[in-house]
DNA sequence: AAAAATGGCAACCGCGTCGAC
DNA sequence: AGTCGACGCGGTTGCCATTTT
């Protein structure tokens, strides 16, 4: 026994507004209200749509104050910095961005955000570039992770490498959710930011393994490949342990840090160095797939390292602490 | 010029959660 | 405490426009 449908499906009508349903919905909306009921309004409203249609349709086209066209380098910045924080929590960021909907966030980062990203993915190469949205965070992040702590340099201790993250991400400009936002259990943005915090690299690293050779960071070592030709097995694994190079790279900033493992996907590890100039140049092509984006984001935009369903990996952590 | 591929966006769908009863 | 209807969210789909071949 399946779900009760919220409506008659057969006597509603679907696809693209027209402009005569457009204006009953804005004129009856605006004249009566929603009613709090979605479900009953089209009926009342003479329409012959689902009531999540209708819902839809307001929200996203017809409310006032919504904007539409290009998203600026400011919006861009926030939908970055708060996806890496809290992931695709879209009316969350919505909720950051007056005017704009979730719907049109989503849209924006599925077809030009991720993409803008994808063309900025050689990092840390990316340091050099002087002009930008993303690699001026990039600057920011370069500039924070030089005038850490030096105790945290070389450390191979979690707890040290969490400490600093976590000053890091507290460096980036504060994000302030309305209690409503936050009412919802299931989508509590204070817990899943405070829980990033906690989950970021100590979890990661228990997930992993990983060891310090030579002042580098190496996730996911021999031990953990499998297969007969030496190359690993779980690629996934591997393009996620990139994020652990770069960040632990960037924290660890200065004399002794000029080289770079990466795990490479097939290709295995590969490395990148500085140039005298300061300027990171990679020793090998370096290709990234859509699904690496947000290791991508985590290591650039604001380096938490925050990705895929945060959910689930929260469940993780803490079944380790 | 036409066909195919790709991009962009509006809308739909299913599921989790909330709140009333 | 349990049930059920409605809401809201995020993922996905479908269609139209634009670009490429």
């Amino acid at each position: 026994m399946g779900r009760a449908p919220c409506c008659d499906k057969a006597n509603v009508k679907k696809g693209p507004w027209s402009p005569e349903e457009d204006a009953k919905l804005k004129e009856y909306i605006e004249k009566y209200g929603t009613g709090g009921n979605w479900i009953a309004l089209p009926q009342k409203a003479g329409l012959r749509r689902c009531g999540k249609s209708c819902r839809l349709r307001w929200l996203n086209y017809l409310r006032p104050n919504i904007k539409h066209g290009e998203f600026s380098d400011e919006e861009d910045r926030i939908i970055c910095n708060l996806f890496t924080n809290i992931g695709s929590r879209w009316s969350i960021i919505a909720a950051q961005l007056p005017g704009r909907t979730d719907n049109d966030i989503k849209n924006y980062w599925n077809t030009k955000l991720k993409k803008k990203l994808m063309g900025l993915n050689r990092l840390p190469s990316q340091i050099k570039s002087h002009s930008g949205t993303f690699s001026s965070l990039l600057h920011l992040q370069a500039s924070l992770s030089s005038s850490s702590p030096s105790s945290y340099r070389g450390s191979n201790n979690s707890t040290a490498y969490y400490a600093q993250t976590r000053s890091f991400s507290s460096a980036l400009e504060p994000i302030s959710f309305s209690p409503s936002l936050l009412s919802r259990s299931s989508t509590n943005a204070a817990s899943v930011l405070h829980q990033v915090h906690q989950e970021r690299f100590v979890g990661r690293a228990m997930q992993h393994n990983y060891q310090v050779k030579d002042n580098i960071l190496m996730f996911g070592g021999e031990a953990s490949c499998s297969s007969s030709d030496g190359s690993c097995s779980n690629q996934i694994s591997q393009c996620r342990d990139r994020e652990y190079e770069y960040n632990y790279n960037f924290f660890n900033g200065g004399e002794g840090h000029q080289k770079i493992m990466l795990p490479d996907g097939l290709n295995g590890w590969r490395s990148e160095k500085q140039n005298g100039n300061g300027i990171w140049e990679d020793q090998a092509p370096l290709d990234y797939g859509l699904e690496e984006i947000k290791q991508l984001i985590s290591s650039t935009s604001s380096c938490n390292n925050f990705l895929f369903d945060e959910n689930k990996t929260e469940e993780k952590a803490m079944m380790y602490y």
